[in-house]
DNA sequence: GCCAACGTTGGC
DNA sequence: GCCAACGTTGGC
């Protein structure tokens, strides 16, 4: 099992709006980055935990985990000419753009802000001192966590 | 709203 | 293949 972080704009999509889904889970298209879109065609697998990240809101923060409930396939919106990610470089035969499903397991019962996530990062020893979303520049919308990075952050939740 | 960092595009 | 111009991301 592996584990992810995955960004989202909450005046796009929220946690909320995941938690209001019948099933609470979603297909996570849109994702138009050839690095991203690796990691959703060859590595992401059903069952794979992830976190749940707002981010470019007023306060970025880890807000839920979340469960793979659908490995990578095909992001069908790139070949829907009404869709707003629409790309006609796209071709259905052969698709370069992927997304999976993801499944809310639970909002956190504090989000944990990247300010705090940055304060821990400079802890001696700290599992979060080399986590992508911390490093400069870094803007990847699906990027990989260790597991200690994921627990640390479930576990600062819950304190 | 600003701007740094990064990715993509397209002329040459 | 280089690189300038442009577009996007996302923290602040």
């Amino acid at each position: 099992m592996k584990y992810w972080l995955m960004k989202t704009e909450p005046t796009t999509y929220s946690v909320d709006d995941l938690a209001n889904e019948s099933d609470l889970t979603t297909c996570w298209e849109g994702v138009r980055n050839y690095q991203a879109r690796n990691l959703l065609r060859d590595e992401i697998e059903e069952g794979d935990r992830v976190l749940f990240y707002h981010s470019a809101c007023k306060t970025p923060a880890v807000v839920g985990l979340a469960t793979v409930a659908r490995g990578g396939y095909p992001d069908h919106h790139a070949w829907d000419k009404k869709s707003h990610y629409f790309d006609p470089k796209s071709d259905p035969e052969s698709p370069t753009w992927f997304m999976v499903d993801v499944k809310l397991d639970q909002k956190l019962e504090r989000p944990v802000t990247l300010a705090e996530l940055r304060e821990e990062a400079t802890r001696a020893r700290s599992p979060l001192s080399d986590m992508v979303l911390l490093q400069k520049g870094s803007r990847l919308s699906v990027q990989p966590v260790t597991k200690k990075q994921f627990d640390r952050v479930v576990k600062m939740s819950q304190s």
